[in-house]
DNA sequence: GATTAAGTCAACCCATTGGTTGATAACGGA
DNA sequence: TCCGTTATCAACCAATGGGTTGACTTAATC
């Protein structure tokens, strides 16, 4: 350790840096409670991950229940922006898939059963809404459905590897957790929507 | 207290009746399990529910994990009957929509969340593979989708009150866990599977 | 009626868990 | 270089929660 640790002190190399400790816990944070869910998760267990005296959780956020409240909300900002852009159907489904197998998926399924926390952004479920209303103006989707309704339907279809994890396990065999197994998925919920589009 | 108790025991009022007493835990068990999953689950709790001694799910199921096993297996019997009846898909979703809104189904969503127990009756979901499918050979279903793939998106579908609660309740402003929103749910569900199988 | 078994309960036990305390080390500025 | 502040940790603490113990009560059997 003969490196000169006076200059330039944001390098990897630091003995103490509250933005990497907090970071790190977070993220922790969101891979504990996205496997057990906020009872089952444990303090410790969250600082051991994160390599960190579980002391600091306190330190930090204020115990358990405030870092849950912070990664609650850590994320509205990454969905607000997925929101925004317009893509076709396919690819938002798509991507909707695929954030089910981050932690931060896990554990807004997990919030969506318990009844503590606002879990999802308000901006981005109406601004879907919207979307999908232009859709079936344009009629690529049936008209005569509930836009609200029917985001609720693809939202909840697009998560079923997360929230129905056994039982897609069940069904199908394989671990509905991998990437390969989205991927298939999300190609069949392709699939589905063309059909629903009316364009057989 | 004048009632001669010594003849016709079976009836209700007797001071003791272990039938009774282990019906009511399991009923209490399943409110207290599927209002806040396992782990948050208080044995207090759901002893006090049940009006009775903490004390007797250890004697009546081994402690709390040999309660929650009961619960599980409890209801594969039930599920299987379900399977066998053919009905016409808008009835089998909406009987699926329905179930969402019973303790059985909120135990059922929490368990498929976390990896511990088998959570659904494997009889169950083979037949129901079997049955779509039987429609997509009669032309009722779009026969280019996998039918496994298929199953587990409609029970996502239709469990989304369910797995989707506060989504569900910040999109459409209402108390998904209703009857009148499953009816009209499952109403909205019956339109999209009617569009799926192409008659507009 | 006596004896045994089954059911129920109040009180206690102890491992776990989230949180706190006080000491210590690193950093940054005077 | 010294000092105050910030970050970190090991050890301790109180409360919670699931489980056990032993006594007592009801029911069935001889």
């Amino acid at each position: 350790m003969a490196v000169d640790q006076r200059r330039s002190p944001s390098a990897s190399e630091r003995k103490r840096d509250p933005e990497r400790t907090r970071a790190r816990i977070i993220e922790a944070a969101a891979a504990e409670f996205g496997a057990k869910g906020y009872a089952a998760a444990r303090t410790s267990d969250i600082a051991a991950r994160a390599g960190v005296n579980k002391q600091l959780i306190s330190y930090y956020f204020g115990g358990k229940e405030g870092l849950y409240k912070e990664l609650a909300t850590s994320w509205h900002g990454t969905a607000a922006e997925m929101a925004s852009q317009e893509q076709p159907l396919d690819a938002v489904l798509a991507s909707f898939v695929a954030t089910t197998l981050t932690d931060h998926g896990r554990v807004w399924a997990w919030s969506n059963l318990a009844d503590d926390s606002p879990s999802t952004d308000q901006e981005f479920l109406r601004a879907q809404v919207d979307q999908l209303r232009d859709r079936q103006a344009a009629g690529e989707l049936p008209a005569d459905l509930d836009p609200g309704l029917l985001l609720l339907t693809l939202m909840a279809a697009a998560a079923a590897p997360l929230t129905l994890r056994q039982t897609a396990r069940q069904i199908t065999g394989e671990d509905p957790g991998t990437r390969e197994f989205a991927e298939k998925y999300a190609a069949q919920l392709a699939l589905l929507v063309r059909h629903l589009s009316g364009r057989t």
